[in-house]
DNA sequence: CTGCCCCTGTAA
DNA sequence: TTACAGGGGCAG
C-alpha cells in the first residue's frame, strides 16, 4: 500500500515522463474514481490539457495542467498510476477489470489508473482548490521544517496513542499504517503511550527513527521502479515489525504482538518499546 | 473524539 | 462463505 516513500518514487518516476505530454483522450472506467455523476464532464475538460509539472504532497500526486487545472491522485490501498508506453502493448499486462481511468497521450503513450479495490481517487481541480485542499495537510517530514524540536512541539497537549498521533495527516503528512509502526519500533516506544508524554530526548529519537525509515523506503522503491518498472510498492523494504505478529524481534527476542488501534492493527514488539 | 463506509482480492 | 485489510471522508 503506498505511502509516502512509494508515492515520492513514483512521482519521480511520473516527473520524467509526463511533463510536456497533451491529453489526447480520456476513458474513465470507474465514474467514483473522479466524483459521483461528474465523469463525462472532468473527461471533457482533461481532454487538450497539457503537463506542466508533477509533484508529492504526503501521499498526493499533484499533477499541475495548463489552463488552471490540477489532477489531484491519491492511490489509497491499491491504486498504481503509471506510463503505458506507445510500444504494442504485452499480453501479460493485468487484466483490464481494475483499470479506473486511461489518459491516452499526444505520443501514443497512456497514463494508467489502476487499482483493483478502487478506493483510489483522480480530484481535477482549480489552483486555488488544489493549494486550498493540500494545506488541510501537515508537515511533511521530509522537509527542513520537521525537526526534532517541531515533532516535540506538535506532540504537546496530545493524549492520543502514539501511532494514532503518527497517522494523523494534520499533523504530519505522509506516513501510513506501516512506516508508523516501523519508525516506532525503532524509537523503542511503545505505540499506546500518549504522544503528549514523550521526553524530549524521545521526540529527538522518534525524529531521527521517522527519517531514517522514509529514507530507506524510499530507496527501495526507487530499486524496485529500476528494477521491475512497475509494481514500485514496500516489498523491498524490509519491515522489523509489520505483519510480523508471533515472530521474534530482532533486536530482544520478544514476541511481536499486534493490537487493534483506532480502527486499524498496530504491530509491535512489547519487550523493547516502552 | 469514535466508528462506519467505500471496495474487492485474499486468507481463513 | 465469510471476514478482513485499510486511508480518508464524514456522520454522529
Amino acid at each position: 500500500m503506498p505511502e509516502l516513500p512509494e508515492v515520492q518514487a513514483l512521482t519521480e518516476r511520473l516527473a520524467e515522463k509526463l511533463p510536456g505530454r497533451r491529453i489526447a483522450a480520456v476513458k474513465i472506467r470507474r465514474p467514483r474514481l473522479v466524483a459521483p455523476d461528474k465523469a463525462q464532464a472532468v473527461a471533457r475538460r482533461l481532454r487538450g490539457a497539457v503537463v506542466q509539472a508533477v509533484s508529492r504532497r504526503a501521499k498526493s500526486i499533484r499533477i499541475d495542467l495548463d489552463r488552471d487545472r490540477v489532477l489531484l491522485a491519491h492511490m489509497r490501498m491499491t491504486g498504481h498510476l503509471f506510463v503505458k508506453s506507445a510500444a504494442p502493448a504485452r499480453r501479460e499486462s493485468a487484466s483490464e477489470r481494475s483499470i479506473s481511468a486511461i489518459l491516452a497521450l499526444d505520443d501514443g503513450s497512456a497514463l494508467i489508473f489502476d487499482d483493483s479495490r478502487a478506493l483510489g481517487t483522480l480530484r481535477l481541480l482549480s489552483y486555488r482548490e488544489a493549494d486550498a485542499k493540500l494545506a488541510e495537510l501537515g508537515i511533511e517530514p521530509l522537509s527542513n521544517q520537521f525537526t526534532p524540536s517541531m515533532l516535540f512541539a506538535l506532540s504537546r497537549g496530545r493524549s492520543s496513542p502514539l501511532k494514532l498521533f503518527l497517522l494523523d495527516q494534520r499533523r504530519i503528512a505522509g506516513l501510513g499504517n506501516i512506516y508508523a509502526a516501523e519508525a516506532l519500533w525503532r524509537a523503542r516506544l511503545d505505540p499506546r503511550r500518549p504522544a503528549g508524554a514523550m521526553s524530549r530526548a524521545e521526540a529527538t529519537r522518534l525524529h531521527r527513527a521517522i527519517l531514517q525509515v522514509l529514507e530507506e523506503a524510499i530507496a527501495a522503491a526507487r530499486a524496485a521502479y529500476r528494477r521491475a518498472g512497475a509494481a514500485g510498492d514496500e516489498a523491498d523494504f524490509q519491515a522489523a515489525v509489520y505483519q510480523r505478529a508471533g515472530e521474534k524481534c530482532t533486536r530482544c527476542g520478544c514476541r511481536i504482538q499486534r493490537l487493534r488501534q483506532g480502527g486499524r492493527s498496530t504491530f509491535f514488539c512489547p519487550g523493547c518499546q516502552r
